[in-house]
DNA sequence: CTGAAAGCGCTAACAA
DNA sequence: TTGTTAGCGCTTTCAG
């Protein structure tokens, strides 16, 4: 009946057979190669195991869309990174490629594809096809928030876990590493402790929280001076700014590394010795940190697992199971400051 | 004729609209829809004004896996990074963090979307389904290579250009980065310079031979003591090393910041003077060697740059044009050391 | 400028 | 245990 008409692209000879040019090979149909490479109980081993090999003889290659447009999905987790590196809140360290590695890790063994998108320029369609969105990044994700959400995809967003509540959120324990830093510098003696960082920033906020809580245990509250950025010479010059109206202090927890290293810079070039004079505690135990002369106690929280944990919560979305948000632990690594 | 049998799901209210949907509201053809859709100029501009309206007022989205399914594409990139970090061989800082955001804002602003993977575990499939492949990672990829190539499929290597003919790679020019690293000590009337790394490392090997060709031209040679791995740690082991045996020299050139920051650390240890007695540069113009104290040179490398081209590259051979290995330039960084 | 027909490669349902 | 049928949503012919 229907004659044929013309194909756009002849199949030729060097294309990937497909299924069907298997099943013919095979003397079987396609739905039984599709079935043996999917390793179907309902197909006899014998046969499974000859279409395998003919299979992985012929060269064949999984038509991936094929499969997603069949079942309507894509197994794709779009990961949303804010990569343009401002030069005042860098995504910077290895922070971010080991919260990656864990979830492409993860995501890869369950048979996810990870996409990588800024969610800038033409990223929407393959962003608004994926199954599930990761949101990293430093806040600022808000919009990116409700885009998604608007789409009705799955969710979820690493960060301030109390700032979100509506949200699946995964992050450090940020109030219990403040209290870390505290509980130090109390065990140190210490008494005039401060914090160094823009509580604007969520997970911030939730450190100077934990700080604060556990100092005011002490009947101590931290003096906070305004700090302007998240680099280096934000640290140093708000060290500077301190140093200059209210000198008395002991010991300071860093929101950062990056920040610590500054603070510690301005404190030497003023005269002050650390850790004799003043105790330093970073945020984030970066190998700049660890590197440091002097080398820097610092709040450490293992990023792989964060990622694992990120890709398990979009996983059971995904799938309809329920996830709740989820704090991990955070630890002090005491070193000479 | 033929009864409608039973659909595997029907099309629920809820569910994005198909082009069908689109075109049976508009009274148009589904064929018209995807034109206009698309941009077409095979469509009258009031047409295709009013589709475009209609689809953002049903909430339309475009179905990727059926349109690569008729494309016979995937209009996907895949970017292999070696991202278990290994303690010896980390690909650490931001560096690839750059290398990525370069790849995906080009990518991406293409159409292409940018598949993350590490190649292990059940990655391939996608990988393969892949338009072309985009390799990273300090070299060990001659397994992902011969992997690649034997798919047929397009691909572009970051790293050392000498080594890979065959290849297209990018990477800096580390031969001229070698050699800024050796002008800069013969201006300082340094006359016993050393240089740090292992060769056996591709990039390494090349500054190496930058650095040695430059001195050549003023009648030196560098000593090149023996390093077992590419960390901080590492570096300062060697220089203990080397002051024991070979306690002549006054210039150290080190093929990366961290092994850099190792022999730093190390000279400090043995009483040596940085700069004054031993003058050191590093490599890759990190954070951690820019806010180190002393302030670390370097010599540095643009990786956003470099991702950019990453992707033009692959893009060109995915489109069938021709693509060539580049170089691209590298610049030293002076700062106290 | 618009449309009708066909099919990309795969897999859920149903039937044998 | 295997096969038949149909169709996922899109876009390229080719024909108006």
């Amino acid at each position: 009946m229907s004659r044929p008409r013309a194909q756009r692209r002849k199949k030729e000879p060097g294309d990937s057979p497909t299924m069907a040019d298997l099943a013919k090979l095979a003397g079987v149909s396609a739905i039984t190669v599709s079935r043996a490479l999917r390793d179907s109980p309902l197909v006899n081993p014998e046969t499974r195991a000859q279409i395998k090999a003919l299979a992985e003889r012929q060269g064949y290659m999984f038509n991936i869309s094929a499969r997603n447009l069949r079942l309507r999905r894509s197994m794709t987790v779009a990961v949303v990174v804010e990569m343009t590196p401002t030069i005042e809140r860098q995504m910077s360290g290895p922070y971010p490629l080991d919260l990656l590695g864990g979830i492409s890790q993860e995501l890869t063994s369950s048979g996810y594809a990870v996409l990588l998108t800024s969610l800038q320029g033409g990223a929407l369609p393959s962003v608004q096809a994926a199954d599930g969105v990761i949101l990293l990044g430093q806040g600022a994700h808000e919009d990116a928030m409700h885009q998604v959400r608007r789409w009705g995809r799955p969710m979820v967003v690493w960060g301030a876990v109390s700032r979100h509540e509506s949200q699946v959120v995964v992050g450090s324990d940020n109030q219990r590493g403040g209290a870390l830093a505290a509980e130090r510098f109390m065990a140190l003696g210490r008494r005039q402790p401060v914090f160094l960082g823009d509580a604007a920033h969520g997970e911030f906020a939730e450190r100077l929280e934990g700080y604060g809580r556990a100092l005011a245990g002490h009947g101590l509250s931290p003096l906070t001076p305004p700090v302007h950025g998240l680099t280096v010479s934000a640290g140093a010059a708000a060290v500077h700014a301190l140093l200059d109206n209210q000198p008395q202090f002991d010991a300071l927890f860093a929101a950062s590394d990056l920040l610590a290293i500054g603070a510690i810079r301005a404190l030497i070039e003023r005269g002050r010795r650390v850790p004799e004079d003043v105790s330093v505690i970073g945020y984030d135990d970066t190998p700049l940190g660890a590197t440091y002369l002097p080398p820097l106690s610092s709040v450490h929280q293992n990023f792989t697992d964060a990622g694992v944990l990120l890709a398990r919560k979009i996983l059971a979305l995904i799938e309809g199971r329920p996830a709740q948000s989820e704090i991990l632990p955070t630890n002090l690594v005491v070193r000479v400051t």
